[in-house]
DNA sequence: ATGGTTGGCGCCCAA
């Protein structure tokens, strides 16, 4: 089972992108963030175009939004809303398979919970989410985590850890509690299972830097967790580092894992 | 220390 996450910032702009990588990696299951279109404007004919005959989407006007479309049944699917009614969520069970899809809040720019309100809200997300968890679900399930989920947490997951220390993304309050939601329910971060934590990987590289092949200044914001029963078998895993190369490029690249 | 770019919407906000 070929599982991708990405977070492909507006789904109708780039839908021209999805079809080309579609085309050339075939995944079974994509898993989008920042789709950026609300319910009634979600191009599904489109997805159906592509292969996947089994779409669910939970989007909004302008901001946030989830997908997972799939070329095999959907035989449940269901949305939490942690965090006002904003649509970061979005879960389906495939071929006996839990996959749930996270975009988490980036947290704006000010790492301090009493005076910047997204901070706050971004580490309540991720302690909501790991509540969810440890009361709903147990590691002997067949779960697949991924989404941008905004956090750096290893030290070559980032460019500098040292000069990021103290950058929303890269924190130690951060990177604390996504370890802990990680090790806590008993995830696996399966992309680390194959490119080793001395390697630099990353997953986003900043619009702002229009040198950012060159200078290679990225973050690894973009996950895929797996429960232990999925990895008996060896996975492979990769990431489409080239579809930041194309024309009109998310900033944010695929992440891909296959579990056989 | 600062600013740099993008998308969606609508003259600015979030990332």
């Amino acid at each position: 089972m070929k599982i991708v996450t990405w977070n492909i910032n507006s789904l109708r702009l780039r839908m021209p992108l999805l079809k080309g990588f579609v085309y050339e990696y075939q995944p079974d299951i994509i898993a989008l963030q920042e789709t950026k279109v609300a319910d009634p404007l979600f191009p599904l004919g489109d997805c159906i175009g592509l292969g996947y005959r089994y779409v669910r989407f939970s989007g909004e006007k302008s901001y946030n939004g989830v997908a997972i479309l799939s070329k095999y049944p959907i035989e449940e699917s269901f949305c939490l809303e942690f965090y006002n009614h904003d649509k970061r969520h979005i879960a389906a069970r495939i071929a006996g398979i839990e996959l749930h899809n996270f975009y988490v809040p980036a947290g704006g720019d000010e790492p301090d919970e009493a005076i910047n309100p997204k901070f706050k809200h971004k580490l309540s997300y991720l302690d909501l989410m790991n509540e969810w968890f440890l009361k709903n679900r147990n590691k002997n399930q067949n779960i697949v985590l991924v989404g941008d989920l905004n956090i750096a947490p290893l030290e070559h997951d980032v460019w500098s850890s040292k000069q990021l220390r103290n950058i929303v993304s890269h924190t130690d309050i951060e990177r604390t509690r996504l370890n802990r939601n990680m090790n806590e329910f008993g995830f696996i971060d399966a992309p680390r299972l194959i490119f080793p934590e001395t390697e630099k990987l990353y997953s986003w590289w900043s619009y702002r830097n229009l040198n950012w092949e060159k200078s290679d200044r990225g973050r690894r914001l973009d996950h895929i967790w797996v429960t232990p029963n999925l990895v008996t078998k060896p996975i492979s895993s990769s990431i489409a580092k080239e579809m930041r190369k194309l024309k009109g490029p998310s900033d944010h690249v695929p992440v891909l894992v296959n579990i056989p």
